[in-house]
DNA sequence: CCAAATCGTTGATGGCTGCAACGATAGCAC
DNA sequence: GTGCTATCGTTGCAGCCATCAACGATTTGG
């Protein structure tokens, strides 16, 4: 149950390798719905990477902007927490994004150890442009579904993600 | 856009960790599909993973094991390309199966050049074996589907796939 | 007032990925 | 037949990233 992916795959992908009769996995795997799910849920996210540094974006710039774009989030713990992401690595994401003018870090008042992170204008103009990035793409790859399918499609991944990735989906939502 | 995820997250997220009320992605995040594709593929690559090699075996070994299933492949460069796998990674894991009786290289008489891959008689039990784990692993993560909804899923899945990534689907697929 | 815990940050370490180079072999041109 | 080039599998190397430990600053609790 593999799901490696190269940026040159990906390219490899796009430039429609026609010389070579592409190499077929096994029906096994292509059986499994968990297979796709990674193959595909991979194949997503290198095109969103592309696409957004392409722009000049890190693809986790737009997840912290998504979150601080939804309201400050008390300490930086807790943005780490939600993206299931090493506090460490944290650091340098916000330091490339404060240096760019997109977030601020404050010291809490309260409690001088933490820091609240908040978005700027800025931020959320930059913001705005990675959505589009990512709708557009969101666009193309889910073309193959129409309205009602997409959004039969949607319900059900939130409700595995429910169970499989609490992070994501606590109770309800809607599309 | 971001995926990451450890074992140790797994761990955490086996335990049940309720001393933090789990911090949740933005709503934007959750709200979109390309975004829970991601995460819900790499849960469920990880979930396999760790299962597999509980076992013993690499998770890739499935891979493999499951395309020689099907059939010996001419070239190892054809199962690499099956996986989008670097030809050099697959020497390592080809070896491994090797040494445990798995699989067998054959030169290819008429191209000495080549290695023809096989599955050996005691590599289609481990096969079985891995397979039983993963189609355990499978209905467990898609327990909140039933029958039906898991159906229409993978009918879903398969056409993303046949525009997103041909090497799983090329046209047609039944469960 | 002291000890332990928390927060953000830095630094080091190990593992993995992807790439280049190599020997062996085949195909092709002449 | 003889080079030249391409292909195949393999090996070795080098860069990158995740993970973990440690640290200063600060808070909390006894």
């Amino acid at each position: 149950m593999l799901v490696r992916y190269t940026c040159a795959d990906m390219n490899e992908l796009a430039t429609a390798d026609t010389s070579r009769p592409v190499q077929l996995v096994a029906r096994e795997l292509a059986n499994s719905s968990g297979y796709l799910l990674a193959r595909l849920g991979l194949a997503f996210k290198l095109q969103a990477t592309e696409r957004a540094e392409a722009s000049g974006f890190e693809l986790y710039d737009y997840s912290v902007l998504a979150i601080l774009g939804e309201g400050s989030r008390e300490t930086q713990a807790t943005i780490a927490d939600a993206l299931t992401l090493d506090p460490s690595r944290l650091v340098a994401l916000l330091d490339s994004l404060e240096e760019r003018d997109m977030v601020e870090r404050q010291r809490d008042p309260q409690d001088r150890r933490r820091h609240v992170v908040s978005i700027t204008n800025g931020g959320r103009k930059e913001l705005a442009r990675v959505r589009a990035i990512i709708s557009q793409l969101e666009g193309e790859f889910f073309a193959p579904l129409d309205s009602a399918n997409r959004e039969a499609l949607h319900t059900m991944l939130a409700a595995l993600a429910t169970q499989n990735d609490p992070r994501c989906c606590p109770l309800d939502d809607e599309e």
